[in-house]
DNA sequence: CTGAAAGCGCTTACAG
DNA sequence: CTGAAAGCGCTTACAG
């Protein structure tokens, strides 16, 4: 037995398949009555709408694409999470294509996408106004999270690195860390960029006379333990060091408990990201959490607000915001 | 300026439609000279056949969906790319829905994905047979991930979490700890269920004169630290405790470590999963390894099979071997 | 090899 | 309120 189409449920309920239609879609312009056996018709019969058949009419497929690097575990969990929250309320669809790490691959699936999906996030440290012009109708409307892209004709959706960062270091000076240094994420990263650039706002401005120090590292654990050391070897050890992101953080401490220092009452010591290790590590580590859960939700929201209203051009780029956890391992309770 | 279709691309390159689909699905019973044409002008046009249009026609969406539960992160996201990856390789879309712990939610969802996929993948531990029946056509696909429904009506692919927790227990048997104590899992959950299983068989066969000693867990790193101090308050503290999974055995080392044990030297300690804090407690922790990757892969991979077989009834219950990681707390090397 | 035509299952003006 | 009919964009027998 074929599944049920709108015809069987016209001829089971003894009206026309216009009727069967209106009634599954609401009931307007039908009778409560008809409505009635027609909803009792398609019960009888198991009867659902065909989605194909529709998307084709109504030029909706009523589902969003959301095209993702190669993310890691938490993080991606956490996006996916709020967004198809976000997209279940709304009765939308999520069609997912994740670990792309480069352009091709993107833009492949991203092509593959096309006249499946309404919408789409995209979330890509790669992903320029370029590949966009490139790859997709202008029509399609998209939001960019975590995107260095500044185009009018593009909705942009940011964590504020720059300000959660620049608060961490404030944190840092103001526990009485005069000398706070930064170990850098890897070049070409838009996070790892903008929390550099709060590094040095935050040290120009509340610790003019300090010294800017920063090291390289690539978010890696490996990294944050090498960079570790050779803070350690500098002339002048910093009071304080914040790492781009925890895991690097996590390689630092291991770099200062070789080296026989107590975190903090030797040098403080402060990640970002707040990944489930920095809770558990010892001391606990300090660290600047980004409420992932709300990134995924806002932008499915932003998304679905420009699928309803088509015309209203894109918002400006807008942030979201980040939240200083203090644990041990700033030593913020030794001040 | 609206989509090129078909029609668009016809009229370009002076054939009909039908030379045109032709030549869009691998060129058999046109010439190469008149798909080339075809070709050309379709890229001209910036043409991609509509999606909806073609499912309608088809009858096949090349869209596979992904009922998932609530999961936790890393586990959730493991899972999702090896199924992204294998999806990708073979040209089929994902279309995830995830988040779910109510039945009527999975209802719902399972529903609304009716006729936008080919066959669906399961995750979920309150879905049996009866919720199968009477929420999909038998007609439609279905891989269960770890599941209990045995039905020759339906594919399970699951984690030999029986042999993992067996194979971990003779580890520790093996390193000279006599008696292991077992915190379980929440009851009714299916892994937990089977770990609990795969100790007393393990006990029995390698350690018949032992006691069986279980204390009740329900995976969250709290219960277990009750579960330590239950062990700890025993006449006859055991010589290794192998909590069912490494939240509790994270939970159950605080409880330990406060008690002024040293682990392994005074009591061994082992859990299940390899969540990534395992690495990073102190000490280490041993644990049992599931691969997520392959398990999504392989689901992935026995669902296309089913897609392109119809025909071939549902493979028996498959199983996913587990490892077993050896690290400080179980005290191996002591031994 | 090539094309005209039917049909996939729906929605939506258009009449009545 | 209700129905007959056109049409969304494709694929696929069926002829030629």
């Amino acid at each position: 037995m074929a599944a049920a189409t709108i015809k069987d449920v016209a001829r089971e309920a003894k009206v026309s398949v216009a009727s069967v239609s209106r009634a599954m879609n609401g009931g307007s312009g039908v009778t409560a009555e008809t409505s009635l056996r027609i909803q009792q018709a398609a019960d009888r019969l198991h009867y659902i709408p065909h989605a194909a058949a529709r998307m084709l009419i109504t030029r909706r497929t009523n589902t969003i694409g959301a095209l993702l690097p190669d993310l890691y575990g938490e993080f991606f969990s956490e996006l996916i999470r709020g967004i198809d929250l976000a997209a279940r309320a709304r009765g939308l669809h999520l069609l997912v294509s994740s670990s792309h790490d480069g352009l091709d691959e993107a833009a492949a699936a991203v092509r593959s996408m096309q006249g499946r999906v309404d919408g789409l996030l995209i979330l890509s440290g790669r992903v320029d106004a370029a590949f966009l012009r490139a790859n997709l109708p202008k029509t399609l409307p998209v939001v960019l999270l975590n995107s260095a892209v500044k185009s009018a004709a593009y909705s942009v959706l940011n964590v504020d690195n720059h300000a959660g960062a620049s608060a961490m270091v404030r944190h840092l000076l103001k526990a009485g860390h005069a000398n706070v240094a930064f170990i850098a994420g890897p070049e070409g990263n838009f996070d790892a960029a903008q929390r550099d650039k709060g590094y040095r706002a935050a040290m120009t401005r509340y610790a003019p006379d300090a010294p800017i120090n920063i090291v390289p590292g690539d978010f890696s654990e490996e990294s944050g333990y090498r960079a570790g050391r050779e803070l350690l070897a500098q002339k002048h050890r910093p009071d304080a060091v914040f790492a781009a992101n925890d895991m690097m953080a996590v390689g630092c401490l291991t770099a200062f408990k070789e080296a026989g220092l107590r975190v903090p009452q030797d040098i403080a010591l402060a990640g970002f990201d707040d990944i489930p290790i920095a809770r558990y590590v010892s001391p606990t580590l300090s660290t600047v959490r980004v409420r992932i859960v709300d990134l995924g939700r806002h932008a499915l929201e932003h998304l679905a607000g420009l699928l309803e209203n088509p015309d209203q051009s894109p918002a400006t780029a807008q942030t979201l915001g980040c939240e200083i956890v203090v644990r041990e391992s700033c030593g913020a309770s030794t001040t």
